[in-house]
DNA sequence: TTATTTTATGAATGATGTTCAGAATCGCGC
DNA sequence: GCGCGATTCTGAACATCATTCATAAAATAA
C-alpha cells in the first residue's frame, strides 16, 4: 500500500513547510503578531488545512520548539560520543550550547514562550509528549551518563548528591545565562562579555567547585581558549567556520 | 487642595485591589483563563474603569509582576544591611530567594510569562521602566556591592572579570532554579530535594569555585543547615516560622 | 466513467481585549 | 440647598483573531 505512505510523506513535508515558515515570520515579525491566518496564506494553504497539522496555535508553538531543540538535542548526543576526559566533555556541553544558539538565534525567544503555563498548558499531551520524548529525556540521560561516568572514573565525588541534583546545577546555570540573553535592558551591564564565553568560564567555576578532576585555574584564559577550540574541531568541526 | 490627594489615594487603593484580585484570580484559575472582564466584575467595577489603571492586560501583568517584585527587592534590601563576611552576604541572596518563593509561589509562574516578548514588548514603556527602576536596578546593585566590598576587603579575586560578570553566574544559577521548579514533569526526577536547598549547595559550589574566602565544604550539610538558620534568624526573623 | 472516500477550503462563529459616547457623580460658587 | 461645569464611571458596541465545519474539490477505487 504505497500510495498510503506516500501521503503521509506528503503530509510530514507540509508540516515542515508550516514550521519552517513560522520560524521565518517569527524571526521577522516578532512572536507578538505572529497569526495562523497570516502563516496559511504564507504557505499558499487555507487555515483549515494548518489546523490539519496543528490542533491550536499553541501546539504549533510546541512543535516549532520541539523542532528545533532536536538539533540542540543532536549536538549534546555528539558530545556523549566524543572519546574525552569527563570533565570535558561535561564542558564540551556549554560549548554545545553556545554552538546551538549561534545557530538558531530565535530559539530561546520561543522556547521561553512556549514553556510558560499558557501555551504549554494550551497545546495537546501529544506534543507535549513528544518534547519530553525527543529532546527533555536525551538530553537529561546524556549529561547524567557523563556525571555518572566521571564517579565510576573518580574524576568526582558526589558527596551524598544524587547525579540529577549535581546535573541540576549545570542545566540551571545554562538556562538562567539564556534567560539573561533575553532579558531586555540587562546585556547592555556586560556588553564587553560575549555570555556564552561567560557561560564557559562559570561552568569551569562550577566544576571546580565540584571538585571535578583535574581542577584547572578558571581565570586562564587562554587555555579556555584552547579548550573551546578543541571541542570546536574535534567535535562540532561542520558547524564552526573556521576564522 | 486636599482633594486632588485623597482622590489620588484612592486611585492608588483602587490599583492594589485589582492587583491582589488579579493575583488571587490567577492563583485559583491560572493564567490560561484569566480574563479582564472577570477580574472588573470581582472587583464590582467595569472594563472602563479597570482600563483607567493599566492600558493593556499585559500593561497589568507588568504591574502585577513589579508589585510582587518590590518585595523581593526588599528582602535584598536586608541582606545589604546585614553586619557579616562578605561570603555570607552573597550566601544570603540564596537564602532571600527562597524565602521569596515561599512566600509568592505563583511569583515566577506570572513572571516568566511577564518577560516573554508577547507580554512585555506590548507593555507600555513606563511600566516597564517602572519595573526596572524599582527592581531590576535595586537588585543588580545590591549584588554588585557585595561583590565590590568582598573584593575590597580581600575575600575575592575578580580574576579579569568584572563585578557584573561574576553576579551574572549568581543570576543565572538562580534564575534557572526558578525556571526548572516550573518546567512541568522535571522536578519529578528530583523531588527527594528541595530546589532551593539544591540552590544553595550550589550557591556555596559556585563561592568556592570563585574562590571566595572562606571557603567551605561543599557537602557539609550540618554547616550548611546552621547558615541558612543563622541568616533566617538575624536577617528574615519575622518571616520564617520557627518550627 | 462513475461512485466513494479523503482532503482542502474559507466564510461563519465565538471568545476576549479594548474603546468611547453617554450617564452618573463630584466639587464648587452662589 | 441648588445648579452647573468638570471629572469619573459605565457597559454595550467594536475589533481582532483563533477555531470550526458545511461544502467543494480532488483522489482513489470500482
Amino acid at each position: 500500500m504505497g500510495i498510503k505512505e506516500r501521503r503521509q510523506r506528503e503530509f510530514l513535508d507540509r508540516e515542515k513547510v508550516f514550521l519552517d515558515a513560522a520560524r521565518d515570520l517569527i524571526r521577522d515579525e516578532g512572536l507578538l503578531g505572529f497569526q495562523m491566518a497570516r502563516l496559511a496564506e504564507l504557505c499558499e494553504y487555507s487555515v483549515g488545512t494548518l489546523y490539519q497539522h496543528f490542533g491550536s496555535k499553541e501546539d504549533l508553538l510546541v512543535a516549532l520548539t520541539t523542532a528545533t531543540a532536536t538539533e540542540h538535542a543532536s549536538l549534546f548526543a555528539r558530545v556523549a560520543d566524543w572519546q574525552a576526559p569527563s570533565r570535558e566533555r561535561l564542558f564540551a556541553i556549554a560549548v554545545a550550547d553556545s554552538i546551538f544558539v549561534q545557530r538558531n538565534p530565535e530559539y530561546f525567544r520561543i522556547a521561553q514562550y512556549t514553556f510558560c503555563e499558557v501555551v504549554w498548558g494550551a497545546a495537546s499531551p501529544a506534543r507535549r509528549a513528544e518534547f519530553m520524548a525527543q529532546t527533555a529525556e536525551p538530553i537529561s540521560d546524556i549529561v547524567n551518563g557523563i556525571i555518572t561516568d566521571a564517579v565510576a572514573r573518580g574524576d568526582l565525588s558526589l558527596g551524598g548528591l544524587t547525579e540529577e541534583s549535581l546535573a541540576v546545577g549545570f542545566w540551571a546555570l545554562t538556562s538562567g545565562v539564556h534567560d539573561l540573553v533575553h532579558a531586555e535592558g540587562v546585556c547592555e551591564a556586560y556588553q564587553s562579555q560575549d555570555p556564552y564565553r561567560l557561560l564557559c568560564r562559570h561552568t569551569n567555576v562550577m566544576l571546580n567547585g565540584f571538585g571535578w578532576k583535574p581542577v584547572v585555574d578558571p581565570h586562564d584564559e587562554v587555555a579556555l581558549d584552547a579548550l573551546i577550540h578543541r571541542i570546536q574541531n574535534e567535535v562540532f568541526h561542520d558547524l564552526c567556520d573556521h576564522a
